[in-house]
DNA sequence: TAAAAATACTCCATAGGTATTTTAT
DNA sequence: ATAAAATACCTATGGAGTATTTTTA
């Protein structure tokens, strides 16, 4: 049993004429003919009574006709329901991001996410890139927002945009009096750090960045640790200390003189935002136009 | 859409596995791939979730599992349902039947159909040759019955048992003394004829064979007209004259011997019964198997 | 490493077409 | 004569298979 066949069977029901089914249906009268001959035979009963004018269901194709009717209606629904579903951006996407993009990133691409679809609302967990990426694998979210790269062949980076560490130094007469806007690591390696807390990725890309220059995390002085970048960026520009973070984080500090950015020499203190998603899961239709939408912002 | 491939998923889903599922429909792992393949692309969005160790339906496929699962269901009870009416040799067989099969050749068979299928009532409608044809092209009736062919193209004739008309004739002396049981036409052609009403059957046929033999029937002298054989049967025994009339309806009263019957000299009288359906109609399933019966009675 | 899904390919059944014949009005 | 359905025949799509590769637990 096929739909093409119950469909003109339903029609030629309907019209009580195989050509005019035919029609109705875009197929030509023998191909109806051919149908309403396949079910017959295989629900191995006549359902058309083609003896007079007019063709007419015969008792048992009256019968068979809500059954067909019915099948018509419920898959057009079907497909109906599932185009509505594939077209509806609307509802709540749910991002999981870590704190720079959360922060720096996600508010701009929200209002205007927000700006061109209604009806959208954003429920953004905050939590550190290790936290992310697992809350992602468990599938608590099918999306997710971090600056440093958590290798996992389950999941797909997708770069956002570049952005670089910088050691943020307070604006006191040491710092305030280097012309440069690149230090030597000699003239900071003795400085107090400020640091962020271990599941951070800034933090974490910056150790990877140090020990590849063979500078060990231990041999760094700490004067503080803190989990809100906000609290960092009062630290060091009262002087309690330097700290290394995304330029991005620090530019509003550095524009209105609290902080002072400075890239070290020789280091290579690049790094990347990304947006991630699971390699195989397929995206609600919000979410994947929602990461449509990011990528294309950063295109 | 099709029915193959909204099965498949539907196993998909129950069983979280494709190739569970392809198990469980009798196909294999590639070929049930190829069909949610198939209708993902069609429908325009993912259904199922491959990302983890079980396979599961999306939301989209949420949606569709329940679509999916009443067609599957619809369409299984429509072919259970046919099934059952195709089987279902009860209810009413309807005929329309002419005077001599109606009272000599269905109430036999109307007891043996009885005897082999219990739940059937008949319904017998008695008219003459005329009407049940045209009941018949009315579609009032399936199936007919009758002693002589009236030619239609819509028609189908099924030939029962053949039986002969015969002259019936009263014993008084005249005919009781006659040894032989053949007569020539000169013995009989200025007798009192009895006569059936001109819608019959059994008067047709008579009427037809006397013109063949030249003999027109203003020619013959009638001394009354019936509509009921048994009236017949009783005039013609008490004197009132002779009739033409099949054997089989007057083979009680020879038996008995209240009648004589006679073949006439060169004339073939030779008649036969018909079951009738139409050429195209298609048949109840009643009355297909009713049909069946009496033609294997009668072979 | 084993089990499951995806992929690549081959084959053939049949949906659908065109052209024509048959049937009924 | 006309209109509708049936029939005959052809083509090509895609359903279903086997064999193999890829992926993940």
């Amino acid at each position: 049993m096929d739909f093409r066949q119950i469909e003109a069977f339903v029609y030629v029901v309907r019209y009580s004429s195989f050509s005019k089914a035919a029609d109705a249906i875009f197929l030509t009268q023998p191909t109806v003919s051919s149908h309403i001959n396949t079910l017959e035979r295989e629900l191995g009963i006549k359902l058309i009574d083609r003896s007079g004018k007019e063709v007419e269901p015969t008792n048992a194709g009256k019968i068979f006709y809500e059954y067909a009717n019915n099948l018509i209606i419920i898959r057009d629904n079907a497909v109906f329901t599932l185009n509505k579903f594939s077209k509806k951006i609307e509802g709540k996407v749910d991002i999981a991001a870590s704190t720079v993009p959360a922060e720096y990133l996600l508010p701009k691409l929200m209002i205007g996410f927000r700006n061109k679809y209604s009806n959208i609302n954003f429920s953004v967990d905050q939590l550190d890139s290790n936290q992310v990426v697992d809350e992602l694998l468990e599938k608590k979210y099918e999306l997710g927002m971090v600056g440093t790269i958590i290798e996992n062949n389950k999941l797909e980076y997708h770069k956002l945009v570049e952005d670089r560490l910088v050691l943020a130094a307070p604006c006191n007469k040491k710092f305030s009096t280097m012309t440069s806007e690149v230090l030597p690591f000699e003239a900071v390696k003795d400085e107090n750090f400020i640091y962020r807390e271990s599941g951070s990725g800034t933090r974490q890309e910056f150790e990877k960045i140090f020990m590849k220059h063979g500078i060990v995390p231990s041999s760094i002085r700490i004067a503080a640790q803190f989990n809100s970048i906000d609290a960092i960026k009062q630290a060091v520009s009262q002087g309690l200390g330097v700290s290394i973070m995304s330029y991005m984080s620090v530019e509003d500090y550095v524009r209105f003189g609290l902080i002072k950015a400075f890239d070290i020499e020789d280091f290579d203190l690049t790094r990347a935002f990304y947006i991630i998603t699971h390699k195989k899961r397929p995206l609600s239709p919000v979410n994947s136009v929602f990461l449509k939408y990011v990528l294309d912002s950063f295109k």
